[in-house]
DNA sequence: AGGTTTTATGTATATTAGACGTAAAATAAT
DNA sequence: ATTATTTTACGTCTAATATACATAAAACCT
């Protein structure tokens, strides 16, 4: 007779102001109470892996996500849980933190968001986790555009400049990028708006999705280069 | 209590004459006896997932692979598997069927590559596991040397061709695509062999992995595009 | 009014992708 | 044995794309 439990776990990024954030919670109960961990828990017996996840999410941050990815099934460590084998399969979500209000619920001491650089020693492997989901959001960065979710609806172009330039770690042209990124025609443009501070005017952009899609289904292929 | 199981399934390709293969079983115990599905089992409560579908690929079909990928989890549909609730950890394999020599073996009643255009109607969803690895290997030949796998050792230029034009389901030009692979440095070049049937004899080639891997290191970027 | 900052747009050049031409080395046909 | 046919090997020209770089416009600051 089998005797291995089932958990999720989810390593959701943040962007604000030229730096990522991770998402995590102070764990309230179980070997581990009192340490920053990733949000997540064990799945229920009659419960999809993708609900699993979301509810583990509210129930824990009160933070609500439609769309998360997989990430990873980790489960080669026998020990990485010290309760017993437990593999944990892991999801990839992404939001602009501002649009969600952020409050430890019934089963988190704490929730808060971190800077990747300044993150607490994470309990259980984590860590590791939260490498894989990094690795994964610098390469999907580059073929998937999914920096539109860690943006806010409306956004400058250098603020979408700020954000790519954080999370490839490299500096590139601002006016290359932008020729690049307009061409693809996803983008609609809003017109001129004042910006706090000193500089001309810039326009907001709004990521069409549904023109992303359309665009999808001709054989376009989105694709980002950081020489 | 969670009353979950977990299991591994592996889904291995093979090529030959511009045909791509699935491994398949034919299974002996359970619900699913005398259905041909894909080789897998339950994971041992002391074992890594990566050791589980090593195992049972040995067990079931006489087939040891060094190196399997995770491909995805499968868990959302509950009634996957008729016995109860059992999520699914499937793998990728690739490999070139002259290798191996394929066997049913303790744990199974027969073994054998399909053409993947000529499949039997597969037991469980593992015929939604088959087009999930399907797809992850018609999206990773764009951006990763795996082709070597499924050749031999060495080999002509056009078999290699041949492949690419198997998997992608495009043709491309044999000049440009020659061009290509060869710019990219990590081939070695055998010298001219005598070919069987008509034509010029041609030069058989080899992967040079370490060659690979110091370009990887160098920022080197695999690429391949089939408009 | 002149300097600074940020945005908007454009152009010239270098690099790469794609289309295509032809010769060489083997077998097959007459 | 000479000529076609098949397959490979190698090269060239052109179009498309990426990269580097120039300049003007619109705001704020002094």
């Amino acid at each position: 007779m089998q005797d291995i439990k089932v958990a999720v776990d989810a390593v959701v990024f943040g962007y604000k102001e030229e730096t990522l954030f991770l998402l995590c919670i102070k764990q309230k109960f179980g070997p581990m109470a009192d340490s920053w961990v990733l949000p997540g828990g064990l799945v229920q017996d009659d419960e999809p892996l993708k609900d699993a996840v979301k509810r583990e999410l509210r129930e824990e941050t009160n933070v609500e996500l439609e769309y998360m990815d997989q990430l990873y099934t980790f489960g080669d460590d026998i020990k990485r849980d010290p309760r017993g084998r437990v593999i944990a399969v892991a999801y990839l979500g992404l939001v602009d933190p501002k649009r969600l209000e952020l409050k430890a619920d019934t089963d988190a001491l704490d929730a808060q968001w971190f800077p990747i650089d300044a993150l607490p020693s994470l309990g259980y492997d984590h860590e590791l986790i939260f490498e894989k989901g990094l690795e994964r959001l610098r390469a999907k960065i580059h073929y998937e555009p999914i920096g539109f979710d860690l943006l806010e609806e409306e956004f400058f172009f250098s603020e979408m400049e700020g954000l790519y330039r954080t999370i490839t770690g490299r500096a590139f042209d601002r006016r290359n990028f932008r020729k690049k990124i307009l061409s693809f025609g996803f983008l609609e443009d809003l017109g001129t708006f004042r910006r706090e501070g000193m500089g001309r005017p810039a326009n907001k952009f709004r990521f069409i999705e549904d023109k992303y899609n359309e665009l999808l289904a001709e054989g376009f292929h989105f694709e980002l280069k950081f020489a």
